[in-house]
DNA sequence: TATACTAAGTGTATAATGAACACTAAGTAT
DNA sequence: ATACTTAGTGTTCATTATACACTTAGTATA
C-alpha cells in the first residue's frame, strides 16, 4: 500500500432510537476519553480486524443495550478529513429501532454516562455527530410515511391506538383515528391475536401484531 | 492505534449511468492489474490523503468522464472483511448520471479498457461489482418513480417525447403521452424554453428545461 | 347500583387523484 | 397533392384520500 493513501480508521456509530413518554429519543453516550471528554456522544466503536461493518454495528448495539434483533440499516458514511481532530476516522453511520419495553434500563435508572435524548432537544455533541443525528431523523421520519418501518418500535403485541401514537410521535402530526385504522388493516401487514388489552377503566382493546417482522412498502 | 483495529484501504467506487440508444448503460473499466486483472470493474480509486468522500468521488469521475457538475449521490458502504482477496479494502459506491450527449466520447469510437454496458447484460466483473451495480440499478429505478433525478440524464433543453422516453427506459414500461405530459407539467419544475425543435420530418415539437437543476421529490 | 368517565370501535359522503383512451396539428418527403 | 411522422390536446371513470361523530364495553366512585 502505498502512502499516498489514506488508511484511515474506521469506525460504526449508530443512531438508536426509541419512544418513551411520547417523545422520539435516541441513544447518547457521554465520551470518557478526549477529544471531546464528558461530552455526549453517538454510541460506537471502530471496526475489528475480520469484522464486516454490519457485525461491528451489530457489535456495538449489543454491547449499549443487550439487545440482539433489532431493525438497523446502514445510514450514510461519513467522512470528512477534520472529522476528527486527532487523525482520519471514517465512520459508518446506522441506525436502529428498539421497542422501549425491550430495554432493560427503565428511564429512571439511568446511568450516568448514558442516556436517551429527544431528537428536538441534542445537547452539544462530539465530532460530527449532531449532523449524522439529524440525517438519521431525516430518514426515519421520511421512511415511517411510506413503510411499516414502526415496527421496530413496537412491541410483539400492541393496540392499534399505541401503534397510531407512535406514527403521531414520529411523524410530529395528528392522525385520523378511522383513517389510520382503515389504512393500517388495508396494509395487510397487521393479524389480530385474538387477546384484548384489559388495562384501563375503558374498553377493552384488540392486541394486534405483524405478521412477518419485516420491512414493508407501502404504495 | 492498536494493531486490534481495521485500518483499511478505502476505495470509491462509482456507478456510472448514462442512455444512449434507449438503453441504460453504466460505465466499466477492464483491470490493468491483478487481482481480476482483464476482468471488467466498476471505475473507482483510492481515497488520497486529505480528501473527502465526495472530492474522491468526483475527482474519479473527472478522471474518467472529463465531466463536472454532474448529478451524484453516495449509494452504500461495502466492507466485507474478504471483498478484496489481498487485503481489507472498504469501498464507499456512489452513483453518477450524465447526459449522453456531454460524453466525448461517441459509442464507435470506444477504446478498449472503456465501455458502456447495458445494465440488464452485465458481464462477469470484478470483486462484489455485480452486486454494487445491481443495488445502484434498484436505487436508480426506484428513485425515478417520486423524483426528478432525471434532469441527471438530460440535456440542458428536451422535448417532452425524450423526457418520456428517458423515464421508460428507466424503469422499463410504457407510459402514457398525455398522462404524462400532464404529471410532469403539473410538478412546476419544468418551463417551455420558447424554441423549438425542428429536426425531423414532421411537426416541431416545444422545447423544454427544468427551472432548477436539483432533485426534487413528488407526492 | 346508578352514574360518570375513558378509550375502543365503527361508516359514509365528498374531494382529489390516477388511469384509460383517439383524434387533430404542423411539419417533411415523395 | 398526398402520405408520413411525431407533437399536442380533454374527458370520463375508477380509485384513493379526507373529513367527520356516535355507540360500546369496560372501570371508578358517589
Amino acid at each position: 500500500m502505498n502512502t499516498k493513501y489514506e488508511q484511515p480508521g474506521i469506525t460504526v456509530d449508530l443512531a438508536i432510537f426509541t419512544i418513551s413518554n411520547n417523545k422520539l429519543k435516541v441513544m447518547l453516550i457521554k465520551r470518557a476519553e478526549e477529544p471531546f471528554r464528558d461530552t455526549w456522544s453517538m454510541p460506537g466503536g471502530f471496526l475489528l480486524h475480520g469484522e464486516s461493518l454490519e457485525e461491528a454495528a451489530h457489535r456495538v448495539l449489543c454491547e449499549k443495550t443487550g439487545v440482539k434483533n433489532v431493525y438497523m440499516e446502514q445510514l450514510y458514511t461519513f467522512g470528512d478529513p477534520k472529522r476528527d481532530p486527532r487523525s482520519r476516522v471514517i465512520t459508518v453511520a446506522y441506525f436502529a429501532l428498539i421497542p422501549w419495553k425491550e430495554l432493560d434500563q427503565p428511564e429512571s435508572q439511568k446511568v450516568a454516562d448514558l442516556t436517551w435524548s429527544a431528537v428536538d432537544g441534542l445537547p452539544k455533541l462530539a465530532f460530527d455527530h449532531k449532523i449524522i443525528l439529524n440525517y438519521a431523523v431525516k430518514r426515519l421520519r421520511a421512511k415511517a410515511s411510506y413503510s411499516n418501518i414502526v415496527y421496530g418500535l413496537m412491541p410483539k403485541q400492541f393496540r392499534l391506538s399505541e401503534l397510531q401514537s407512535m406514527y403521531e410521535i414520529i411523524i410530529n402530526d395528528k392522525l385520523d383515528k378511522r383513517n389510520f385504522r382503515k389504512q393500517m388493516l388495508a396494509t395487510g401487514l397487521l393479524e389480530e391475536t385474538g387477546k384484548k388489552d384489559i388495562t384501563g377503566a375503558h374498553r377493552p382493546a384488540m392486541l394486534y401484531q405483524f405478521k412477518k417482522m419485516e420491512i414493508a412498502f407501502f404504495n
